[in-house]
RNA sequence: GCCCGGGUGGUGAAAUUGGUAGACACAAGGGACUUAAAAUCCCUCGAAGGUAUACUUCGUGCCGGUUCGAGUCCGGCCCCGGGUACCA
């Protein structure tokens, strides 16, 4: 036998894989069906990142396991290759980003290929090819027909020198990333899908399914439900009403003036005569704030006063409205009642402008010790109590009277008397915005409508889709913040599909998160041309069983394409209502230093490198074996050499040490048993690297054998194939089997044989240990103590002791208390 | 600030969820084979004491607690990483 040599082996069965479509996932097959999914990534001119393979290995050995275990398993993979990085290529060389994204998507699957997935290549999808965004821009009409996608005005960044409108990744710290000119915000109207109806629904499908309990936190945050009231002020002098949100309507008789955000469209009709050029020349300063620096002043508490005032609904009293930008127009009304003695941001603001501060709620006592805050000084308006306590001076003569209460039970009877009184009502509101669906850029799905002057917005008709994208010359937006496709005159003019006369193209694409919305769906359909996947696929192969990316995604991605999903499914496309029964994340690959991969760092580490030297299987291995899957790990280029000892180890045990159909005495029986149920637990759990190290041991007693069993080779080569499969397919075929291993049944562990005759019991004499002895393992407690207590180290710790008490861990181990 | 993770040898990490802390590896040191090197194999490897592979003490970020027994549970604190940011 010739010596391990990775690159025919690996070439041999990747090619053998591909000619007999070993992966090859069968639609409506009696087999059970498993369906893992990787996040399908960017193919960037970069090449893979070692990250990549880290999420693909794990459900790589996921897959294949499922498959020996009878599974029909679904294991696409596919590429999400809308993107800027080939559009700003494109900008500087002129060279159309498709020809640039087909040549990445070549270069991708090669090495993809070359590590030896098990992906069902047939199924592959490409968010750029039009059979694809035809229908994902079919999904946003169906958005737009259900009335949730409309049109707003919504601020852009927008490079000053570039005159380009920016994604918020490519601004760095308030600058143009290319120019490193300034950004500023630019109103333009932008389409949005009103993800926000289904912010209940989002919330509410998480306690279905099977996330990490971070991920769970993270949407649940993201959305950021809270529970209160909406009160209406109305405005001395004035028939208008301020309208507020707050959580907290039991402190509205502490309420000391209201706030309103500067982009507020009460402002210009409350202002008063004398406030007015301050308080223009206030809204003009902030509106100038970039994002920024809105954060980055944030310490310090800016506002005008309006010179107008407003009543507050439970007493009467005439409150001062102010204006200033910690109040933002896009959460809530856009104004709040301010409770400066219960709300630390208020209370900021009334003490720097001098407003006065009532306390209403009298601290908890033993919270106040907590917080080491003395109540006397809160009663006295000199520290703020934003927590729980007992309302004080809150009654009125109209029926309210929450003096005694605490603070949920006043919050519930304030808001059943604004109720009574017209003044206000319980209210929801979210964190979660809609989302801005419009770039002003050309490498997009185009948005398919039409505007038409007499018949407005049209949707594109189904047999006229995909709208394709034009050739264009030129591909930076225009001076006006217009996407290039709108310079296209014979492309945006058109007919308006409804009345026949003429009409113009939107010229807006989608954004990037739009294909990677639903393409989970198209791998179960991928070919379709009448749908965007057939409802009995769908509901033969939805949801997916396990899905699986990186952290940054598990916001937005996450919630956009759940939110698609819930859609589909309310429309009646898709049977399940959540696409994803389990998600979990894995953690990043950082550089040798422990920094991230970059070219600037000079640490990157190219995948191809690792394969040309040691091999997909020493790679794949290795990528399992750095560390715990959720965790991030740095690259270690020694340590590589302890996973390539380990298959060059196993390759030598097969071929130098020989393997006869004999039977496995008790202890191997015991080695070998163990090994299959860590192994395969393991990989149910995702703990590769602990399978593996039990692989290792495993093998490290095997190479004390004289002679093999026939039974230990085939497990271990069967526990090994889904870390290292090129070489066990090798060493399956020389072991005399014809056909693949990756259709052989799983080796099921039995527990009789998980015991040893003997075993090693612990003995501490007051928790400390001072002894061990070797038991039957099926030796009685008594005689354990006696034999414990005979062992001779023991004895000296007992001798001269009073036994006060014997512990007996089964197992394990015994303990003496002595005095 | 808030919400998640995490802190264990020189290094990456294990630890059956309260029961021998450091499995499995890397690095290091020593040895065997070899003309030599690579590869391979064997031994040592938390710290201190001790001739010792006897044994003892200390040791899982820090302080305290619960327990026969704590890396693991409870209370308080420090540091590192990620997410988020005036969300009323």
């Amino acid at each position: 036998m010739t010596e391990y040599n990775h690159k025919t082996i690996e070439a041999k069965w990747q090619a053998y894989w591909e000619e007999n479509k070993i992966f090859r996932a069968e639609d409506f097959s009696s087999k059970p069906k498993y369906y893992c999914l990787v996040e399908f990534p960017y193919p960037s001119g970069d090449g893979l990142h070692v990250g990549h393979p880290r999420s693909y290995t794990a459900l790589d050995i996921l897959a294949r396991k499922k498959r020996m275990e009878g599974y029909n398993v679904l294991f696409p993979m596919g590429f999400d290759s809308f993107g800027l990085p080939s559009e700003n290529y494109a900008i500087k060389t002129g060279i159309h980003p498709s020809i640039t994204t087909k040549k990445n998507i070549e270069q991708f699957t090669n090495q993809l290929k070359s590590l030896g997935f098990s992906f069902d290549w047939e199924r592959a999808v490409s968010t750029t090819d039009p059979d694809y965004y035809k229908w994902t821009q079919w999904i946003f009409l169906q958005f737009f027909n259900k009335g949730l996608a409309y049109k707003k005005e919504m601020p852009i960044n927008w490079c000053l020198s570039c005159k380009i409108g920016l994604a918020n990744e490519e601004v760095l710290d308030g600058n143009c990333e290319r120019c490193g000119g300034e950004v500023e915000k630019r109103s333009i109207d932008q389409w949005m899908l009103k993800i926000t109806a289904y912010a209940d629904k989002l919330l509410k499908g998480l306690e279905d399914v099977d996330f990490l309990d971070r991920i769970k936190t993270q949407q649940v945050n993201w959305i950021g439900k809270s529970e209160g009231a909406e009160v209406d002020f109305l405005i001395d002098g004035s028939d208008k009403k301020i309208r507020v949100f707050t959580t907290r309507p039991d402190t509205l008789f502490g309420a000391t003036f209201m706030i309103l955000s500067p982009e507020h469209d009460l402002i210009q009709t409350i202002t008063s005569d004398e406030q007015k050029s301050e308080i223009e020349h206030y809204i003009r300063h902030s509106a100038r704030k970039s994002d920024l620096e809105r954060t980055e002043l944030s310490k310090e508490k800016t506002g005008v006063f309006t010179g107008a005032y407003a009543i507050n609904p439970v007493n009467n009293e005439k409150i001062p409205i102010w204006i200033a930008d910690y109040v933002l127009i896009s959460y809530g009304t856009g104004a709040i009642m301010a409770v400066p003695a219960h709300d630390t941001r208020d209370f900021e603001f009334a003490k720097k402008f001098n407003i006065a501060i009532n306390c209403i709620n009298h601290p908890d006592e033993q919270l106040a010790q907590k917080e080491s805050i003395n109540p006397i000084d809160v009663l006295s308006g000199n520290v703020c109590w934003p927590f729980e306590g007992e309302c004080i001076n809150s009654s009125n003569n109209r029926d309210l009277n929450l003096n005694g209460k605490n603070v949920k039970s006043a919050v519930k009877e304030t808001v059943e008397w604004l109720e009574k009184y017209g003044a206000g009502k319980h209210a929801v509101n979210y964190k979660l915005r809609d989302w801005v669906f419009s770039r002003q850029r050309y490498w997009g799905e185009p948005i398919p409508l039409i505007h038409c002057n007499s018949c407005g917005w049209i949707p594109v008709p189904e047999k006229d889709l995909p709208v394709v994208l034009p050739d264009v010359e030129k591909y930076e937006p225009t001076e006006t913040g217009e996407s290039p496709l709108a310079t296209i005159e014979e492309w945006v003019n058109t007919e308006c599909p409804k009345c026949g006369g003429s009409a113009k193209r939107e010229t807006d694409t989608m954004p990037n998160w739009a294909g990677s919305s639903w393409y989970f769906l198209r791998y179960i359909d991928p070919k379709n041309n009448s749908s965007f996947a057939d409802y009995d696929k769908l509901n033969y192969w939805m949801p997916v069983d396990w899905y699986n990316g990186g952290m940054e995604h598990t916001t937005l991605h996450l919630l956009y394409s759940r939110f698609w999903n819930q859609f589909l499914s309310d429309c009646g496309y898709i049977p399940a209502s959540e696409p994803y029964l389990k998600r979990t994340s894995h953690g990043m690959i950082l550089g040798e230093g422990g920094e991230k991969m970059s070219k600037s760092r000079g640490n990157v580490i190219n995948p191809d490198d690792v394969v040309e030297k040691y091999g997909a299987d020493v790679f794949r291995t290795y990528e399992m074996f750095i560390g715990p899957f959720d965790q991030s790990a740095s690259w270690d280029t020694k340590s590589i050499s302890g996973t390539e000892r380990f298959i060059k180890r196993i390759w030598r045990l097969f071929t130098h040490t020989p393997i006869k159909d004999i039977s496995l005495n008790k202890d191997q029986l015991y080695q070998l048993h163990t090994t299959m149920k860590k192994v395969t637990e393991d990989i149910d759990s995702l703990n590769l690297n602990t399978a593996i190290s039990q692989l290792m041991i495993f093998v490290n007693e095997m190479s004390t054998y004289a002679v093999i069993p026939l039974k230990a080779a085939e497990t271990l080569i069967l526990l090994v194939s889904p870390f290292a499969p090129h070489l066990s397919e090798e060493l399956w075929e020389t072991m005399g089997h014809t056909s693949s291993i990756n259709y052989a049944d799983w080796p099921k562990y039995k527990k009789d044989n998980l015991v040893k005759d003997s075993i090693i019991i612990v003995i501490q004499v007051n928790g400390k240990l001072r002894g061990e002895i070797s038991i039957a393992s099926d030796e009685d407690k008594e005689s354990i103590l006696h034999l414990a207590k005979k062992e001779k180290n023991v004895l000296s710790y007992l001798e001269g002791k009073t036994l006060i008490k014997e512990i007996y861990v089964p197992g394990r181990l015994v303990n003496f208390v002595v005095r």
